[in-house]
DNA sequence: TTTATAATTGGAAACGGTTCCATAATAATT
DNA sequence: AATTATTATGGAACCGTTTCCAATTATAAA
């Protein structure tokens, strides 16, 4: 390997300049820039990272936190947060983080060290998992850092999430507008605060409506396929009986929806089943699924832009707005319509 | 933050025992190490990674270079990866790599050089995009690498991959057994060995059983939950009429699934489906989908396991046979049953 | 006790860049 | 032409480790 020396005596100039045609910073002459680029692709020279931070303590690197609970981020939201990354020469690193425990009060604070340690210029923590206290611990240590999916009050403008609250709510409204009245649920997980607040949000709307879920007809899922599956024979098995199901998210909807089928129950005639998500699968269920979209690749793109912007001073514009939408299919039905 | 030489100066000990208790090579007194150890822990000492790596050669990152072609890869392999390399304090890189394309020959080369550069201990090449040569020639220059979901024959201990000629035969195979002989087929992209394989040892077997399908009951898809819906419903129009449908991913068979019940046919009394993946929501649907197993987690698992024995010098052991099993759900009528 | 052997230790040199400052070459101004 | 401002340039010092070797100390053998 070429170092910035072997290039300097080629082209026959001092290092300083060599670093400087590197970099792209400070003044070169035309005429030596053409020097210095010739030894440079005479020799194949090319930087060494570890070298470049070391010195300049700019590490080009940053760093994805999160932890399985941290919801579903496809290789598709990964490959767009690389996307963001690529023009500026940042590669991101990944890590499959730890949440705290009974035994292990603060592993989640130390994965993050961790990878920091590595050389981040910046993290994304991704997910609910840590406690408030902890995000501000750590933003006041190491500033650049930006939520994703998730909202401290504090550093909102660090915070990239989605109103779930709301967003809840609307999915309850929605049944009722529709002119359910029993309804069924299908719950996630409820150790974040995003799970709660959709929680929260659909059961208020229900309750501002008067109506209350029957206890017979809440499962307590935890998003995935076989929960949302088991999930939905169990209330096919209850008393009362109900006309419309909601589910916490895409996936448990979709096996719910084959549940029920194959329980012979029509979709949505005989039960309107609502997810929430809106994943890519999620029109091509039969019948099609209404949903509540979560624009979870905007909020990354954004996320990961306000980091460039704090980590590398760059002045990318951000989005904070991503705006709830119901997405109409054809898994609900609308009962009042005659 | 602390170096190595504020801790030997405040356990009153040389560098290179700092070093030593760091690295845990090389002899160090049982009364010097509890001082060094004191000594990191009161100023919370970190080893700086830049320099560990500029002076060692060795960087604790790997790298994985895919495409989006590369096939599916779930957040959950990444994960499984992330798990295997955490006991080497080794942390993952990934990227979105570039595929070589008319206006640029090389630009798979290119990224990889990129990755490379960024100072990884070794490669995952994941996917089938690289042409053989280039792979070979990258290995001669570069042999931490290992390649995953792909087969080359020079270099079969660095490769992970699935018989899927064998896996496609037996597909065809299974299908015929069970006394189909009108077959439909939506097929994959055609741009990577794999899915070549594939389709030719679908089609091989039926060839062998004198079977061929009729041209119009060819639909090309693109693994899409998106091209299965649309291809299912245009075979569903299609003159002959068939009684089974294979398709090259379980995405499209789901879609395919949905589209043929939502024009009133019913699976698999009468049109059967064979999926091919086994992903994790193939047993929620409905009804649920026989498949073809592709264990891509022991894949890649081996493939890590392969390359930190490559990269590090570790010894553990690999497994290379990853059986070919076909998942018998409900989604295939056996005709000759009766 | 003396000698041979092994375990422990300190620290200079090296890794390959960036930074910064002094100096040289040019250009602009008077 | 002399002076001043600007642009170019070289290279020492530094970033924080590891590596290696010489020197020291402890241990075992004679």
């Amino acid at each position: 390997m070429a170092t910035i020396r072997d290039v300097a005596k080629l082209a026959g100039v001092g290092i300083g300049t060599v670093s400087r045609v590197i970099s792209g910073k400070g003044s070169v002459s035309k005429k030596t820039l053409d020097k210095v680029s010739d030894a440079m692709s005479a020799l194949k020279f090319i930087p060494n990272t570890s070298a470049q931070s070391l010195s300049s303590k700019r590490y080009n690197t940053i760093g994805l936190w999160g932890t399985k609970s941290s919801g579903e981020m496809s290789r598709a939201t990964l490959t767009k947060i690389e996307r963001e990354l690529q023009p500026f020469g940042v590669s991101l690193i990944t890590t499959d983080g730890e949440r705290n425990s009974a035994n292990h009060p603060n592993a989640s604070r130390l994965s993050i060290d961790n990878l920091i340690n590595k050389g981040c210029d910046g993290l994304i923590i991704w997910g609910a998992d840590l406690p408030e206290f902890d995000i501000l611990q750590l933003e006041k240590e190491y500033p650049n850092i930006v939520l994703l999916n998730n909202k401290v009050d504090a550093i909102s403008d660090k915070s990239f999430s989605f109103d779930h609250y709301q967003a809840g709510y609307i999915a309850g409204q929605y049944l009722v507008d529709s002119g359910h009245r029993e309804i069924a649920y299908i719950s996630g997980w409820f150790d974040t605060t995003d799970a709660n607040e959709r929680h929260n949000g659909f059961l208020d709307a229900l309750k501002d409506n008067n109506i209350s879920i029957h206890k017979n007809l809440i499962y307590r899922g935890d998003y995935t396929f076989k929960k949302g599956f088991e999930g939905a024979n169990y209330l096919f098995n209850q008393e009362p009986s109900f006309t419309a199901l909601f589910c916490a998210n895409d996936q448990s909807a979709m096996s719910a929806i084959s549940a029920l089928s194959s329980n012979g129950v029509k979709i949505p005639d005989e039960v309107s089943v609502l997810g929430y998500d809106n994943m890519n699968i999620s029109s091509y269920t039969n019948p099609p699924l209404t949903t509540i979209d979560v624009p979870v690749q905007k909020m990354a793109i954004s996320a990961v832009r306000k980091l460039i912007n704090l980590s590398y001073g760059a002045a990318l514009e951000i989005d904070y707005d991503f705006g709830i939408k119901l997405i109409e299919r054809k898994s609900v039905l609308k009962l009042n319509r005659d």
